[in-house]
DNA sequence: TAGTTTACTTAGGATCCGCGGT
DNA sequence: ACCGCGGATCCTAAGTAAACTA
């Protein structure tokens, strides 16, 4: 078989060239280096990953020739990227190109993936490559024209028509949110922190795509939602209409790099058990999907409501029986059983605190404090670079806790007289000495640290070796609360083995208490739970922190399994429930209507719940407790939402509802304030006892991983053509992030993004010029004049008009690149593409889809994705949610 | 309440990339 | 052409807060 064999090959579901090579599915990865953003340079081919074949029970796939075929190279047509590029590699034939780096790899690599069905293609590693290149200019093409027009100029035309035009979804979000620095008064030290606030910032995700429906062309989709497909058109809203520049299509800078490296894998510590090893995760095989064919009973629209409930009823039934077995297949488990044997090594604490002696300074006098006075003092000082600085409310509760701490008849007594710079300047000098460590030297730590925390990083659950997740006690600090937390700043006291209670079997030996003289504070032996151990949370004692297993393992796996049935499962109700609700959005009963609304909402928007909150908490909502405030109504049908939710993220979105929930939303803020709830009659828990009337175990969280994996489902299978694999990660790419607006998932603009984008505006000018000069030549050319000077006075080779005009393209391609990296730059900038990986988009349907294009699923998924979704790695192709 | 899932930020390692030296 | 180097970037993985739900 191939030379190399599988273990260095990338995962890839393609086919394999030779017949022989079968599909793995897992097979190794590597990366193809190719997209690098910047399309200069070909990066050499990454890593590969083993993979082991035991699993291989793909599908194989049909031996796609053409692909590759194309894949290697399409030099003529485009341009090809810059000649650094070339150096990368275009011409390597696909055999040979392991290369070295892989090669390396591969046999430092033992460990597969734990996927892994082998599958060597060979050629996956330079099938990328030149996809990279060669797909950059197909879809430049596309894309090119997009992006003159925006070019940098902000750019009229809505987002939304741009990204989403199939959609019609839409959902907006974002927020603004953007913390950041400033330095208290106290001197800020060295980073002063940029922030850029530039104006793009301000617009919501929402707005980025939500404008397509109007914009543009749009009406014509407008129907959008009216059928069962409640997403809402959005309208526009741009309430910015900054000028986001975003392309429409992102364009490759995602993957810049290969995702999993061998060398994780070989040496991570994590790696799998090797109990496990073999084996592949529990979860997994036995229940391979059900292939599924969808229901639909789109016929039934006419048919009531309640009937239709009932068939779908029985219809669940069966299907539930089939869900039912795959989710517990878990040996042992019966009622509410998590395991039957559990063995583990407890908890590990952080070191005690060590005094560094270092003077803090009082009304300009040093301060000798004690060592419990210092720990408290170097905490705040620490943070001096942060925007928590700016916060009142975090200084006052820290004052108070160390206050505390310092005695009433302290000298310290006023936070405003105290200067923490000393402390600061040390810690930043600390940490400066650690950068400069030699890579030795960290390297010798890392592994001592790894030594000693070994042990407590597995957990031996009904026999098999499984990853524990948080096995460190939380160390003592200052409490972070995100947006205007009544609690930030106070002092998070350090955990005791007394705090601590421990979970495990009850054969199981006890851990011992790792500090000298001390104990656990009690031993339980539950197997209805899947903590190891918890503590009580010191800055809110009625709440928990606990220790669970990790992300990869099987128990997690398990339930991650049976969220994404159960989303799956609403897709056979979701027709009857969109139809019941809204035959209520006019009920008599006003409960009913909120409810009615309420759902609405949640299925089209993708809301949270909403749960109430106490006042010690940051004043946030969901779908719930949403206050009048917060929802405009704005004729004829339009509702303008503007609210702070999880995490304090703002959700603004304006959209287009229909009439009986403009008017009903209308109603229920009549005689309210605008704190007032929206939804007087409801609340988390009446909600989901409706929705479980409907369907059982629908909740409301329910409809947002609906919502998430139907969106991806649905996008990659209209959007996905022909192409190399870096197009197809780039609809992949489109897709996610699609979900990750219509979810609001955000993320804060980094530091240094504005430098970036000016620096790549650098280069596309200095571009841009050089291509005016080759312009020059070529026109000097076809006259059989030469070359003008460089601008460095150096006289240019006196080429042919073939040559220049090659010269022209690839420079023109370079730019064309440069600018679409930007776009895609600023157009996730504020965009969190990995929660909805994590959490939301049902992995077998990106399992299945790289099958079915061969894609590697590592240019998908990174190491800890692959291990966390195990799972789904046997999925057929095609699976669809 | 207790238990579990979802979420964002950050630390630090991995890469990229230009540059001078050999 | 290859290597080492340092700064800029990219990304993963850790950390833990903040939701949701039984």
């Amino acid at each position: 078989m191939d030379e190399i064999d599988d273990d260095d090959e990338p995962i890839v579901f393609k086919r394999s060239k030779t017949a022989s090579k079968q599909n793995p599915l897992n097979s190794a990865t590597k990366k193809s280096s190719s997209q690098m953003h910047d399309g200069q340079s070909g990066k050499q081919v990454s890593e590969v990953r083993s993979s082991n074949g035991q699993n291989s029970i793909s599908q194989k796939v049909k031996p796609v020739q053409s692909t590759k075929a194309s894949l290697l190279k399409s030099p003529s047509a485009s341009p090809k990227v810059s000649s650094s590029s070339v150096k990368a590699s275009p011409a390597v034939s696909p055999s040979a190109s392991p290369t070295k780096a892989s090669i390396s790899s591969a046999k430092a690599s033992p460990v597969k993936s734990p996927v892994a069905n082998s599958k060597p293609s060979t050629s996956a590693a330079d099938q990328s490559k030149h996809s990279s290149q060669q797909n950059t200019t197909s879809s430049l093409k596309e894309e090119k024209q997009l992006i003159n027009d925006s070019e940098d100029s902000e750019d009229d035309k809505p987002l939304i028509s741009r990204l989403s035009a199939g959609l019609s979804k839409q959902s907006s979000n974002h927020a603004d949110r953007r913390p950041n620095t400033s330095s208290l008064g106290l001197p800020p030290v060295q980073k002063p922190r940029v922030k850029c606030e530039d104006s793009d910032d301000e617009i919501p995700l929402s707005s980025k795509f939500q404008l397509k429906p109007n914009a543009g062309p749009s009406t014509s989709k407008s129907h959008d939602f009216d059928e069962n497909k409640p997403k809402a058109p959005k309208l526009q809203q741009n309430g910015s209409t900054m000028k986001d520049n975003r392309i429409k299509k992102s364009s490759t800078v995602l993957n810049k790099r290969p995702v999993g490296e061998v060398k994780s894998s070989s040496q991570s510590p994590i790696k799998r058990p090797k109990l496990n090893d073999g084996s592949s995760p529990i979860v997994g095989k036995q229940v391979s999907v059900k292939a599924e064919k969808k229901v639909n009973d789109e016929d039934e629209d006419n048919v009531p409501i309640s009937q239709r409930m009932k068939n779908k009823k029985s219809k669940k039934v069966v299907k539930k029986s089939k869900y039912s077995k795959s989710s517990k297949m878990l040996p042992g488990s019966g009622e509410g059983q998590k395991w039957t044997t559990l063995i583990h090594n407890g908890v590990i604490f952080p070191p005690p605190y060590k005094p560094h002696g270092v003077k803090m300074l009082y009304k300009a006098q040093k301060v000798d404090l004690t060592p419990e006075q210092e720990e408290v003092a170097t905490m705040f000082a620490v943070m001096l670079d942060t925007d928590y600085m700016n916060k009142p409310k975090f200084k006052e509760n820290f004052m108070n806790d160390w206050r505390k701490i310092l005695g009433k008849k302290h000298v310290i007594q006023r936070l405003e007289d105290c200067d923490f710079t000393p402390i600061y300047e040390w810690h930043q000098k600390e940490k400066e000495k650690k950068k400069q460590m030699s890579t030795e030297e960290k390297k010798a730590l890392r592994e001592e640290k790894l030594k000693q925390e070994e042990k407590y990083m597995w957990a031996i659950v009904d026999g098999l070796k499984e990853k524990v997740g948080n096995f460190r006690v939380e160390p003592p600090g200052l409490f972070r609360g995100r947006g205007e937390h009544p609690k930030m700043g106070k002092l998070k006291r350090r955990i005791q083995p007394r705090d601590i209670t421990i979970n495990i079997g009850k054969d199981a030996p006890i851990p011992e208490c790792p500090i000298p003289g001390e104990r656990w504070k009690e031993i339980r032996h539950d197997n209805t739970v899947t903590w190891l151990a918890f503590w009580n949370d010191p800055i809110n004692p009625k709440e928990f922190k606990y220790v669970f297993l990790a992300a990869s393992s099987s128990l997690k796996g398990q339930s991650d399994k049976e969220k994404y049935e159960k989303s799956r499962m609403l897709k056979d109700y979701i027709q009857g429930i969109r139809a019941a609700y809204t035959k209520d959005f006019a009920s008599k009963d006003i409960t009913r209507r909120q409810i009615a609304v309420a759902t609405y909402l949640i299925d089209k928007l993708a809301l949270r719940a909403g749960n109430e909150k106490d006042d010690d908490e940051a004043d946030t909502v969901g779908c719930c407790t949403l206050k009048v405030e917060n929802v405009e109504p704005m004729p004829p049908n339009i509702l303008k939402f503007d609210f702070l939710g999880k995490d304090s993220i703002r959700y603004q979105n304006e959209v287009e509802v229909e009439l009986p929930v403009f008017k009903a939303i209308q109603q229920f803020r009549i005689g309210k304030s605008g704190s007032d709830d929206l939804f007087d009659k409801l609340d988390t828990s009446k909600l989901n006892a409706h929705l479980k009337e409907l369907m059982p175990g629908l909740t409301a969280k329910v409809f947002r991983t609906y919502n998430a994996s139907t969106t991806l489902d649905e996008m990659l299978n209209r959007e996905t053509k022909g192409g190399d694999v870096t197009e197809k990660v780039v609809v992949y790419q489109h897709a996610n992030k699609e979900v990750a607006i219509i979810c609001n998932h955000q993320r804060t603009v980094s530091k240094s993004h504005s430098t970036q984008i000016s620096r790549l505006n650098e280069k596309i000018e200095e571009l841009k010029g050089i291509l005016d000069a080759l312009r020059t030549d070529l026109a000097r050319a076809k006259k059989g004049k030469p070359p003008l000077k460089g601008s460095d006075g150096k006289p240019k080779k006196n080429l042919n008009p073939e040559a220049w005009e090659r010269k022209i393209a690839q420079t023109t391609a370079k730019i064309e690149k440069m600018e679409r990296d930007k776009e895609t730059k600023e157009d996730l900038k504020t965009v969190a593409l990995g929660t909805s990986k994590i959490n939301y988009l049902d992995p077998r349907i990106t399992v299945a889809w790289c099958k079915r294009h061969e894609v590697p699923i590592e240019k998908i998924f990174n190491k800890s994705l692959l291990a966390k979704f195990a799972w789904a790695m046997d999925v057929i192709p095609s699976f669809r949610f």
